[in-house]
DNA sequence: GCTGAAACCTGGCTTTA
DNA sequence: TAAAGCCAGGTTTCAGC
């Protein structure tokens, strides 16, 4: 599926998704067009998911981030998937787990202040039952990168080098 | 800073950074040249940080997310300075944060499976002096987004319309 | 906000291993 | 025959006005 040099395409665009396929070619050693096809692929088999824009938090007003840990006694299908319909649309939770061990899901919530955060925990509270719910406030990102590792992939066989 | 137009724009480019500025003029009601004057700003000013390709986990052997809670009784500077760096350099660790509470620090690593967590867990203890961690699985990732909610922003003061 | 030049993307066709 | 390279047409970006 992918192999080297799909996967040094990945690692480029990964870590910036403005530079031209040429470049990402000259980098990799490679022309436009075969590199350019590469990502064509890698999109169309879904490796490449999407390309976004990041912003920055701070200058969004989200200088907050909060961990949610939710415990339920609610442990049916029907229950989690109008939980999960909830939380998608409320646009500060950036990730949603289901957990193992003692807590049952895990969200991040990013919002402004505490006083923020209390609102939102209220709405929370107000659509779906919940059983227990422990907030931890984290002080400072100290990294932060959508960023996979690549070093895992299964790379497909290659013909050995002479 | 930010006014409603910008905030229109970021909310198009968090969510998918291909769509030509032509496009996203049209949409807000704006012609190409303005339109890609302000993302032109919104860039400069450090509100838009980056783009870059997001990736499937699944297609890049990364199913598994830990959450990694990690209390220390070093509190001084230098330790941090030198954890950060560590963790800096290791691509399984996806978010850092510094926390409130009883917990110092917590991690969002993405592994492949259990045994390969086991062997980050061993490589970061290995690296740095810890005194206690604690681990929990995610099962599942419900929600994964990169959007921030733009609602919190201060919006630039407007002229009335008429 | 418009216009035009330069850069970039994109696909058909050719070449190579 | 599968993958790389060449090249041309169309689109997008970006600076001058």
């Amino acid at each position: 599926m992918v192999d080297r040099l799909d996967r040094k395409i990945l690692q480029i665009l990964q870590e910036d998704a403005t530079i031209p396929v040429a470049e990402i070619g000259r980098r990799i050693g490679l022309s436009t067009t075969p590199c350019w096809r590469r990502i064509q692929k890698l999109e169309e088999e879904g490796v490449i998911t999407g390309r976004v824009a990041l912003l920055d938090p701070k200058k969004i007003n989200t200088r907050v981030t909060a961990f949610v840990a939710i415990t339920t006694n609610q442990h049916n299908d029907e229950w989690l998937r109008r939980f999960a319909e909830v939380i998608r649309e409320m646009p500060e939770v950036a990730e949603f787990y289901r957990m193992a061990g003692q807590v049952d899901y895990l969200l991040r919530v990013v919002v402004p202040d505490i006083e923020a955060y209390d609102a939102f925990y209220k709405r929370l509270i107000a659509k779906i039952d919940i059983s227990d719910v422990s907030t931890t406030f984290a002080m400072e990102q100290i990294k932060y990168t959508t960023m996979l590792p690549l070093n895992y992939i299964a790379l497909d066989k290659e013909k050995a080098p002479a």
